[in-house]
RNA sequence: GCCUAAUUAGCUCAGUUGGUUAGAGCACAUGACUGUUAAUCAUGGGGUCCAAGGUUCAAGUCCUUGAGGGGGAGCCA
């Protein structure tokens, strides 16, 4: 007999077939003549419903089936004759193919607290939230796959490890096959790296955006999709050290290309979220609700649902830097000093309490800044005519804040090279980099998005660590 | 690394101005129940009160230091 997943099966209506499925069990309620067994194999966030007669099903099966534990199970598909199902398993036989000891299995059918799961992390994909996070996030990886796919692009796999040690993004994590007890040392007393196993010293991504340059001044339309990491000690919700970034790099596009590229992808991948993942984001939405029951009205966010629809129906609002400075500088909680950080000129970088009420409280919608002061962005960004500023562009999120990072590049070679030597980046390791603005350099533009942000938004999630597999930050790599 | 409130049973939490033998709900075990929906009812077992040091006749409770985690800020995606 062929196996049956739960997803499946729980919509069929071949009533009287006989069907075979299996699963790890989820709850089982018993009586003196019939147990329950809800069993659920990830297929889908509902379980199926298994009823094991005492005549049928012997008590040493049923006195082994607790939660967490693996069955096979062979039986008769009927219409249910309780109600919250269609359909349930009248089971001819089953077998218990991994036990699991109730003193010790830490899941148990009740809410658990988020932190307890992330410290069961090798088990929490047996919840509904993380069965139902997990399923989001595979169709998000697709969403974003089909949005470049269906526009013409390349995937690039850009390198993991780098020898490059100036993209700017942030602190690197060595890689190095040197003794560490016992480095070779230069005459100077340093450590000699070109005796380490690439010649030189290597580090883990920060980022694949140089390399994608190259990639989209030859293929016109690429990106990446790959783990980045960054060794900064960032202990917050909103950052991990080993994350996925979607990098695209459009040669011939300018700043506004790029804002146009991001806002559809944007909105291609929720609207994606709406039509693969509706039983799922029903439940998310249903747990938000649940937190939200102890907050005062007025902090209650928007319904799930409706606050992703809410994206796809309006454009996201586009203001300069200086702009954004000017509507802060009059605002309320500047004026009466409620900021931390009170907004008194240009050049100011801005907070994430000012990105949030510019999101949330003044535009009430996506927000996207351009054209930043060029002293607190990175040495490619493209220099404006006004000299002050770069094309920059940074898409802003309500809860999550920066979701997406970008500009238009700096394709002449004379102000790349000036720019350079103003931040101290080395040009003997870039390049290669640089080699692009000599050979049919064009106007290009690209940008960085967090992958897991973006999970963070189309699942409500809160922290970033819940919504990887396999979280890693500062003290923790445990699983 | 900074700020902040916390750390008590397997889980979620309560524990009064320091004072008998540290409690509840859930989970688990046993029993009851002819169909449950995180079933219900009864009974029972279960504690290094985060760690180390200190104050005190007496510390879960007060003080000091440390650890890991939460929330916030910074770095960013």
């Amino acid at each position: 007999m062929k196996r049956m997943n739960v997803k499946d099966l729980i919509t069929s209506t071949q009533f009287n077939e006989e069907v075979l499925v299996k699963g790890w069990v989820r709850t089982i309620r018993g009586s003196k003549n019939v147990s329950f067994i809800a069993l659920n194999d990830g297929s889908c966030m509902a379980n199926a419903q298994i009823v094991a007669d005492s005549e049928k099903i012997p008590a040493e099966i049923l006195d082994k089936t607790h939660s967490g534990a693996a069955l096979s199970i062979e039986g008769q598909l009927v219409e249910s004759k309780g109600k919250g199902q269609l359909n349930e398993v009248l089971a001819t036989k089953i077998e218990v193919l991994g036990e699991s000891n109730p003193d010790e299995y830490p899941i148990q059918p009740k809410r658990h607290t988020l932190e307890f799961l992330r410290e069961n992390a090798h088990l929490r994909f047996r919840t509904n939230l993380f069965g139902a996070i997990t399923r989001v996030r595979h169709a998000m990886i697709f969403a974003i796959h089909d949005f470049f796919n269906h526009r013409g692009f390349y995937n690039i796999h850009s390198p993991i490890i780098t020898g490059s040690d100036a993209e700017g993004a942030g602190e690197m994590f060595k890689v190095t096959t040197l003794d560490m007890l016992n480095p070779p040392k230069t005459e100077t007393g340093e450590v000699d790296y070109s005796k380490d196993f690439f010649g030189k010293a290597t580090n883990l991504t920060v980022s694949g955006q140089l390399e994608a340059e190259l990639a989209a001044l030859a293929m016109s339309k690429v990106y990446t999709f790959g783990p980045t990491f960054r060794a900064e000690n960032s202990n917050t919700s909103r950052h991990l050290a080993e994350f996925w970034m979607i990098e695209p790099e459009v040669a011939f596009a300018d700043n506004n290309d790029n804002m146009d590229l991001a806002e559809a992808m944007l909105k291609y991948v929720v609207q994606y979220a709406l039509d693969n993942c509706a039983e799922d984001l029903e439940f998310l939405e249903q747990r938000l609700k649940n937190e939200e029951k102890q907050k005062p009205e007025s902090e209650r966010s928007m319904p799930l649902v409706e606050k992703l629809k809410f994206v796809l129906e309006n454009d996201f609002e586009r203001i300069t830097y200086t702009e954004a400075i000017d509507i802060l500088k009059k605002s309320k909680p500047n004026k009466k000093k409620k900021f931390d950080y009170i907004i008194e000129e240009w050049g100011a970088d801005m907070q994430s309490e000012h990105e949030r009420f510019l999101v949330e409280k003044h535009f009430k919608k996506p927000v996207i800044i351009t054209d930043y002061p060029k002293g607190i962005k990175a040495f490619y960004m493209k220099q404006n005519d006004d000299g002050k500023t770069v094309a920059a562009m940074d898409v802003l999120f309500p809860q999550i804040g920066e979701i997406i990072g970008g500009s238009q590049r700096e394709e002449n070679y004379d102000k790349l090279m000036t720019r350079m030597k103003e931040m101290d980046i080395p040009e003997e390791t870039m390049w290669w980099y640089i080699d692009t603005r000599k050979f049919g350099t064009v106007p290009h533009a690209g940008y960085g998005l967090g992958f897991e942000r973006l999970l963070l938004f189309v699942t409500g999630m809160t922290n970033i660590r819940d919504v990887i597999p396999f979280p890693r930050f500062p003290k923790n790599a445990e699983f």
